[in-house]
Formats: structure tokens, C-alpha cells, sequence
RNA sequence: GCGAAAGUGGCGGAAUUGGUAGACGCACCAGACUUAGGAUCUGGCGCCGCAAGGUGUGGGGGUUCGAGUCCCCCCUUUCGCACCA
């Protein structure tokens, strides 16, 4: 056994003998319960960050676990390997973005197998491929077919310089991000998905997800945003039409004294064709800020359309003005507005001198006919008042008479609106799925048939940033009409990338599957039974992956529902901000690994200076490791200082998985130092005990000396612990539990007796199987050096001897009025009368008792005594 | 503004059902060994106090023999949504 552990060594042992046994092979198996683990799957972007780290150590821990535990576990990996980093690396350097990519997954697949994960490599798959990507071509085509993928105009950030379209997060301050034009908005043909046919189901269908956190799950359902109200029809004054609105409080609609549209509403186009100020306005608004923040802080402003509507119920005529907070987005992009009733609506009534008219009263009896002007709008629920025959209901009644009304009039029924919008998948971009249409000039937008799938997308191109490089592809774009033969134009927009990660957790189940998208070993492998990811992912890719799998399997292609039954987000890894501003009013960071803290006496921080120059730098907190901030730690310097097992035992020790976790390079430190602790106590037990357990021994020797048994019941008060803790996924503790184990054994008497050597024995193969999940590298190597039986990986899960944990006597805490006051010893089967009397014997407890009458002594078995005087 | 979560030593964090608050680790202090140590080992370490003791889980109240944990009010922070009709 080396002197010294030697991580470099261990780790590359252990690596090559779970390669050569194939260890982590999952194979079908149903006499096995089994467990498939999933960590999200990385983008390829160069090298792994810490947050990746994180979240596959988690996966692995739980992967690890549950084997030792007897399930049959599955740990896929693969690449989330399109999308726009890659082209911009193209512009960048000028490589085509699949040589990019493919460069970048080869690197990291090498850090991640340096990580030692359970990882079953021949599920491994990449969304860049063809075999991958044909399936969701065919999958959209089916979509297609069922009127679930349509097409449309959608509007799109279009650059007039380099002509291209330009993703969000590439506009920036209203231009481009490589030309600084300013961006057009641009209307376009796109492609739908009919998410919101599923909207009620995937709401429901959260119910169903008890394992899933309830943060994520109120995410979800906002983001769907189901409220339930009345469509309200208002006839156009000259009888030329109606105007259609949306309202949750059908119960005030006595009290509407005008409408509102958004400027991108007909109504309002209609309009302004004949006021050329209102067209300025209607120009002006669209012109506006488009981000919602602003939205909501933004001023209202509108404008008469010299339109009027006759109300439907009381017949009053009311203008319709323009409004700048009517969203064309959402509902019907126009509103009744109840200036008494809505604070919106308030507002804009009282900067236009529009009437208010209050129809709801906080209760029956309680309104008064308060002449205006009101301060505010009232918009709480409350019975409704000077409504005529609509007044004094509350709020469900108001509702349904007026809705029903509005029914028999055929103006308005009960609806529900949904905030959830279609999912627009076309991309403008080079770097991913092409969809599968070719547009022919007789036949129309053509499906690519079956069997021409996959339409593959060129690998050479090198995207400069102009254009789309596919349209400049004569040999992509020209194709032979599908129906007809003609000449005809192919495709060039790709799918949005979420279109490739939400399935790609059910083909790691048939991975090689070539005739299908996915085949049986669905029904064996699914549902995940751990996902795990970052929080970012908690309403695109988990909603459109819960759509897609519901899709699936109306299809019939899978039997299930939800696709993740347990979900945990993981936190974010965070790290020191140090700075200083330069005389320019910039900001210069420093990264924290140059930079040295100052502490006083007592630990606390007074103070940060920079290595290089001595001189002070500001301190601003914690914040996510960003390269703007310039606080990032590369984990493969970590790996290559301290060894994976290291870095995998301080991300598991220094917080629990799901919140955040500060770097420290003293706490890798610690992680390190135990570990080398860890090892020399092996070594030790190694060279001066195991040689003793070769002579037969009485096995009742270290239940028999006090001390010992102590010990051994300290290592199975932490097994209970770990085990009850990986359950609850509090990972921290599971690594303290280990260090709590050596600790005591470490404490254990000296004396090179046999009894102490089978103590630790027993009490190394416990902590070494316990910590295996953690660190797999370091227990590998000391499981096989120590001479256990088998691979560890196979040796099962400790059990908790429960006679090792009782004791003959027991400390009992004791109290005075709820006061620490001492502890006494007692036998474990004392009756209440003993605990007493000795309680109230205590020298500690009588100095407190002091002759008072003791008016009652509270005794929690096995735990404590409370005398109270 | 709405919604959710969380506030525990100098720091990361423990405390399963109300039952010894601060486990485990980091930092720090003292000591040992050492040519040296940023190695290793031993001890200490919430705050006030020489001590006895008091006090202490964001603040205030309550329930209880007993509250970090349960109830009410308030404050702060973080996250999400944000003119959603």
C-alpha cells in the first residue's frame, strides 16, 4: 500500500478497472427494480465548468447509491450539441461549427470520464447528428399531420446590415450585437407548435408531480397562466362589427365606461388610416420598448380612436381609445376598462378625463353614493351595487347572471384564457435541425416524405455572420419537388434547440435504435426516477419536454405521461467578487485566486489586497462564477492539484445540492486534508491490525470492552444517518457522517488488541461503502487494498446493526424550569420513579431546586428530565 | 405590485416528531514536534463575565414544563412573474 495517498494513482486504477469490467453497462433487466438517473445534458461550449461538476456529481452519488442498494441504474450522457455558440465561434475563428463542437465534446467527454462518473458511454448521443435529428424531423411531420405544427407569421429581430436575424440575447440596446445597426422588426413565415392544445393538461398534470419541487411547479403554472372569465362582445356603434374582449371580472362590466386596444389591434390600423395622428401614435407605440420590465413602469398613453361600441348589456355608447398597456399578446388585444374597479384603468380614465363609474361595494349596506372624484381604484371582489338588475350579487353570482346574459343576447360566453403561448420553433440559423419543407412553386410547402428523412444538414459551412449559410447552399436549397419534381426551394430555417432536449432523455434508453424514434426499452427505463438540473431550466425545457412526451404519446409511441417523476435543481457555485475602480469610473475585477484576504485575530475579514501589487481591493460579496466578473474557478486545474475524489467530496460537503454553494479554496483544502487522513488511517490499520484478525478471535470481543462498543455504536449512529440522509438528498451530511466515522474510529483505545482490529475492520468496510458514492476513486482503491471481498461497487449497502446502538445506560439530560442544569446516568430500563429520585438527587439539580416544592418533573424517555419548581 | 423561499457563530452549514442550539468542516487562538513550515499532531473557540452565572437561532408578542422548530404581527434578503384585462 503506498505511503501516501496518491490521487493521480488511485484515481487512474479505479478508472481503468470500471473500463475494462464494463461496470456501468446498463442492461434491461425486469426481475430488478430500476433506477434511471439523469443529470441534464451539457452543452458542448469548450470545457466543464463547475456547475457541471455539481450537477453530475449529484447524478452520480444517486446513481452510486441506488446501485449499492440493489436497483438496476442507468446514467446516460450525452451532447446538447447545436446551437448559436458554435456559430459564433465559426465567425469567431473561423472553423465550420461542427468542427467546433465535435473538438469540444471529445475535451469534455475526457474531463468528465477524469471525474470517474458511473456513466453508461454507450448510451452516449449527440443532438448534431443525423441518427438523433432525423427523429425530429419525422416527429414534426407527425406533428404536422395532426394540425399540431403550423405555420404562420411571427415577428423576428432582423439586422439590416449583415441581413440575418438575430437571436434575443444578440440585440443589444435595440442593435445588433456585431454591426451596432439598429434593429428592424420584421414579420416572417414561421413554424408553431400547438402547445396550447395540451395547456389545461400540462397544468393538471402537476398534481401528479409530488416529487417535483413546489417552486418549479408554481413556475410552470404561471408561465401557463390559466384564468377562467367571459368573452364580452361590443357591437360597433355603426354596426360594421365587434369588438371582442377578454375580462376576469365580468362582474363589473356595468361599470366599463370605455375600451381599450393595443395599438397592433385592427381596430386601432382601421382607425388611424383616416387620423394621421393617431397613425403617428399607433407608429410611435410600436416603436416603444419591447422588454416587460419596462412595460410595466411604463407611463399610459393613448389616444381617441373616434370609434365608438354600444355596451352590450346597457346599451350606453363608449369610445374606443388606443391604449400603450394593452397587450396585442394577450386575450383578445383589447379590453373593457372599469376605471372604478382596475388601477390600470384608473389611471389612464383619470390622465383622459374619462367618467368612472363604481358598481362594486365592499359589502351589502356599506356603499355609499361617494361623488367622484375617487382616489383610487377599487379592485378588490365585493357585492355589486348600481347595476340594475345585476346589483347586489357578489362575485360568482354577478359573473354568471352577466354572463348569461350576455349568452342570450349571443354577445359573450364563459372562457378561459391562458397566458401559455404556441411555440415558435423556427430559427434563422445554420447550426441546427433543418426542417423537413420544401416550398415548390405548384405544390406549395411540400413535407419531405419519410423515407428522404433525415434531411441532413451540411457540416462544412463556415457562417461569416451575414445571411443564412444555408440559403447560400445551392446544393441544400435546390431539390427536386417531393410531389410533383419540379425545381423547388428547401427549407433553410432550423428548429429551436429545445426541440432537440425535449426527447433526448428518451432516447438514451434505445440509443442505437436506427427504425424508430424509440422502441420498448422506453417502458422499462422511463420515468426518470431522478432529474437533475439548474432552476434556469424550470419553464422551457421541463415544459416543453412534459408537451413533447404528451405528444409522444398520443402518438403512441410512448405509455406516459410526465417524463421526470423526480426533479432536483441544483444551486447555483458561487465565488468572491474583488474589485477596484479605476480612475475612469470603470470597474477592474480581480480574480479571487490573486488576491489575499486579511483577517484579525478572530477570523474576521478586515480587509483584501491583490498578490501581485500588495495594494487593497474592494470586496463586492458572492455572485455566480461569470467571466464578466471575472471570479471563475477551472475545474480541471482542481482536478489536476487535488484529484477528482477531492472535488467531488467538497461540492457534496459544503452545501446541500440544492442551494448555493460559495467556492473556497480552504474548504478543497479540507476536502483534501481528510482524505489523506482517510488514507494514512487504512495504512495504518493496513500495516499494525490486519496482520491480528488472521488469529482466530472471540467476535464478541469489542461488544465486550465498553470503550470499543462505544465506538462501534458511533459508526452505526452515522450509517443510520447517511442512509436517512441520501434518502432526503442531503449529500452534506452523508460526508460529515463519514468524517464523524473516522473520527471515531480514529478515537478508538489504542491497544493492538484483536478486538479493536475487528472493530475497525467492520468500521472501515461501513465508512468505506458509505463514502463510495462520494469519492468512488479513493474507497475503490482502499476496498481492494485492504483485502475486502469483491469489487465494492457490488458489495451492497451497509446494514445498520440495531443491538449495536443500544446501551446498557444511558445520559439523560437534565433540567431545572427548562434550564440546562447537568446530565445524570441511568439504566436504559430505569422506571420513572428511579429517574426521579435520582434527578432530584442530582447535586446539580438540588443547588437550583434549593428547597422550592417541586410542582412537577417532566420525563422524556431516553431523552431528558424536567423538574419544574 | 403579485407569488414563492429563506434569515442560526467570523464563514459553509447541522439539529428526523417541539426535548442538551451551533454536529461536521473552514478560519482563528494557544501548545507540541520541527532547521523551517502555508506539513502534521494536541487543546481551545457563540456573546458578556475572573468565576458562579447570565444570555443567545432577523425583531416583537403568544402557546408550552420546554420553541431554531408551532401560532400571530413586523423587518430584511434572494428568486420567480411583472400593465395578463
Amino acid at each position: 500500500m503506498q505511503e501516501k495517498y496518491n490521487p493521480r494513482v488511485v484515481e487512474q486504477e479505479a478508472q481503468r478497472h470500471w473500463e475494462t469490467t464494463q461496470a456501468f453497462r446498463a442492461v434491461e433487466d425486469a426481475s430488478r427494480p430500476k433506477y434511471y438517473c439523469l443529470s441534464m445534458f451539457p452543452y458542448p461550449s469548450g470545457k466543464l465548468h463547475m456547475g457541471h461538476v455539481r450537477n453530475y456529481t449529484i447524478g452520480d452519488v444517486l446513481t452510486r447509491y441506488h446501485r449499492m442498494r440493489g436497483r438496476n441504474v442507468m446514467q446516460p450522457m450525452g451532447w446538447d450539441a447545436f446551437g448559436l455558440p458554435a456559430e459564433n465561434a465559426a465567425i469567431a475563428n473561423g472553423v465550420s461549427p461542427a468542427t467546433w463542437t465535435y473538438d469540444n465534446i471529445a475535451y469534455m467527454r475526457k474531463q468528465l470520464r477524469s471525474l470517474g462518473f458511473a456513466i453508461d458511454w454507450d448510451r452516449e448521443l449527440a443532438t448534431c447528428s443525423p441518427e438523433y435529428y432525423r427523429w425530429n424531423q419525422w416527429l414534426f411531420l407527425r406533428m404536422l399531420e395532426r394540425g399540431l405544427a403550423y405555420k404562420t407569421t411571427g415577428v423576428v429581430n432582423w439586422d439590416p446590415v449583415d441581413q440575418t436575424v438575430l437571436a434575443n440575447e444578440q440585440v443589444i440596446d435595440g442593435r445588433g450585437w456585431r454591426t451596432g445597426a439598429m434593429i428592424e422588426k420584421r414579420e416572417i413565415p414561421m413554424y408553431y407548435l400547438r402547445i396550447t392544445a395540451y395547456a389545461e393538461e400540462l397544468l393538471s398534470g402537476l398534481d401528479a408531480l409530488p416529487g417535483w419541487p413546489e417552486r418549479v411547479k408554481t413556475m410552470q403554472a404561471n408561465w401557463i397562466g390559466r384564468s377562467s372569465g367571459v368573452e364580452v362582445a361590443f357591437p360597433y356603434a355603426d354596426g360594421t362589427g365587434v369588438l371582442t374582449v377578454f375580462t376576469t371580472r365580468a362582474d363589473t362590466l356595468m361599470g366599463a365606461t370605455y375600451c381599450a386596444v393595443a395599438a397592433e389591434h385592427p381596430l386601432a390600423a382601421r382607425a388611424a388610416a383616416q387620423n394621421p395622428e393617431l397613425a403617428r401614435f399607433v407608429e410611435a407605440c410600436r416603436h416603444g420598448s419591447v422588454m416587460e420590465a419596462d412595460l410595466a413602469t411604463m407611463e399610459k398613453k393613448g389616444m381617441a380612436t373616434g370609434f365608438f361600441v354600444v355596451h352590450p348589456l346597457s346599451g350606453a355608447k363608449l369610445p374606443v381609445w388606443v391604449a400603450n398597456y394593452v397587450l396585442m399578446g394577450y386575450g383578445e388585444g383589447a379590453v373593457m376598462a372599469v376605471p372604478a374597479h382596475d388601477e390600470r384603468d384608473f389611471e389612464f380614465a383619470t390622465k383622459y378625463g374619462l367618467p368612472v363609474r363604481r358598481v362594486i361595494a365592499s359589502q351589502t349596506g356599506a356603499y355609499e353614493s361617494v361623488a367622484a372624484p375617487w382616489q383610487d381604484a377599487y379592485a378588490d371582489y365585493g357585492v355589486t351595487v348600481d347595476s340594475g338588475q345585476f346589483s347586489g350579487l357578489d362575485f360568482a353570482q354577478a359573473v354568471d347572471a352577466i354572463a348569461a346574459a350576455l349568452e342570450r343576447k349571443q354577445l359573450g360566453r364563459k372562457r378561459v384564457q391562458y397566458r401559455l403561448r404556441d411555440w415558435g420553433i423556427s430559427r434563422q440559423r445554420y447550426w441546427g435541425t433543418p426542417i423537413p419543407i420544401v416550398h415548390c412553386e405548384a405544390c406549395g410547402d411540400v413535407p419531405v416524405p419519410d423515407d428522404q428523412l433525415p434531411v441532413v444538414l451540411p457540416e462544412d459551412c463556415v457562417p461569416d455572420g451575414s445571411g443564412n449559410p444555408l440559403a447560400k447552399r445551392a446544393d441544400f436549397v435546390s431539390v427536386a419537388c417531393p410531389r410533383c419534381g419540379q425545381l423547388a426551394r428547401r427549407e433553410t430555417d432550423t428548429m429551436d434547440t429545445f426541440v432537440d432536449s425535449s426527447w433526448y432523455f428518451l432516447r438514451y434508453a434505445c440509443p442505437q435504435q436506427s427504425q424508430r424514434m424509440v422502441d420498448e426499452a422506453v417502458d422499462y427505463w422511463l420515468p426518470v426516477d431522478q432529474y437533475i438540473g439548474g432552476i434556469e431550466h424550470a419553464i422551457l425545457h421541463l415544459l416543453y419536454s412534459r408537451f413533447w412526451t404528451r405528444v409522444m404519446r398520443d402518438l403512441g409511441l410512448v405509455r406516459l405521461d410526465e417524463p421526470f417523476a423526480n426533479l432536483l435543481t441544483q444551486g447555483m457555485v458561487l465565488n468572491e467578487i474583488f474589485f477596484r475602480r479605476t480612475d475612469g469610473g470603470r470597474i477592474a475585477y480581480f480574480n479571487p485566486a490573486d488576491v489575499d484576504a486579511q483577517v484579525d485575530d478572530k477570523g474576521q475579514r478586515i480587509g483584501a489586497v491583490l498578490r501581485a501589487d500588495g495594494a487593497a481591493v474592494e470586496a463586492g460579496g458572492m455572485g455566480t462564477m461569470s467571466k464578466s466578473k471575472n471570479n471563475g474557478v477551472d475545474p480541471q486545474a482542481l482536478i489536476d492539484e487535488y484529484g477528482a475524489d477531492t472535488a467531488r467530496f467538497f461540492m457534496m460537503f459544503t452545501s446541500p445540492p440544492e442551494q448555493t454553494l460559495a467556492w473556497s479554496d480552504a474548504g478543497v483544502e479540507g476536502a483534501s486534508r481528510y482524505l489523506k487522513k482517510l488514507w494514512a488511517f487504512a495504512r495504518e490499520f493496513d500495516e499494525t491490525m490486519r496482520p491480528l484478525l488472521a488469529i482466530e478471535g472471540d467476535r464478541a470481543g469489542a461488544a465486550a470492552d465498553s470503550a470499543l462498543a462505544a465506538c462501534r455504536r458511533e459508526v452505526h449512529l452515522n450509517l443510520k444517518q447517511a442512509s436517512y440522509d441520501l434518502e432526503r438528498h442531503q449529500f452534506n451530511t452523508v460526508a460529515s457522517a463519514c468524517m464523524k466515522m473516522l473520527n471515531a474510529l480514529d478515537r478508538a483505545p489504542r491497544a493492538d488488541s484483536l478486538a479493536r482490529a475487528q472493530l475497525v475492520a467492520e468500521g472501515l468496510s461501513i465508512l468505506l461503502r458509505v463514502q463510495s458514492p462520494i469519492t468512488p476513486h479513493i474507497c475503490h482503491g482502499l476496498w481492494r487494498e485492504l483485502g475486502y471481498a469483491g469489487d465494492i461497487l457490488d458489495a451492497g449497502w451497509p446494514a445498520v446493526d440495531e443491538t449495536a446502538l443500544v446501551q446498557d445506560e444511558i445520559d439523560l439530560v437534565l433540567q431545572v424550569n427548562g434550564k440546562l442544569r447537568g446530565n445524570i446516568r441511568v439504566a436504559r430500563d430505569a422506571d420513572r420513579a428511579v429517574i426521579e429520585r435520582t434527578a432530584l438527587g442530582d447535586p446539580g439539580a438540588q443547588r437550583f431546586i434549593a428547597g422550592q416544592p417541586i410542582k412537577r418533573v417532566v420525563i422524556v424517555p431516553g431523552r431528558l428530565v424536567n423538574v419544574v419548581v
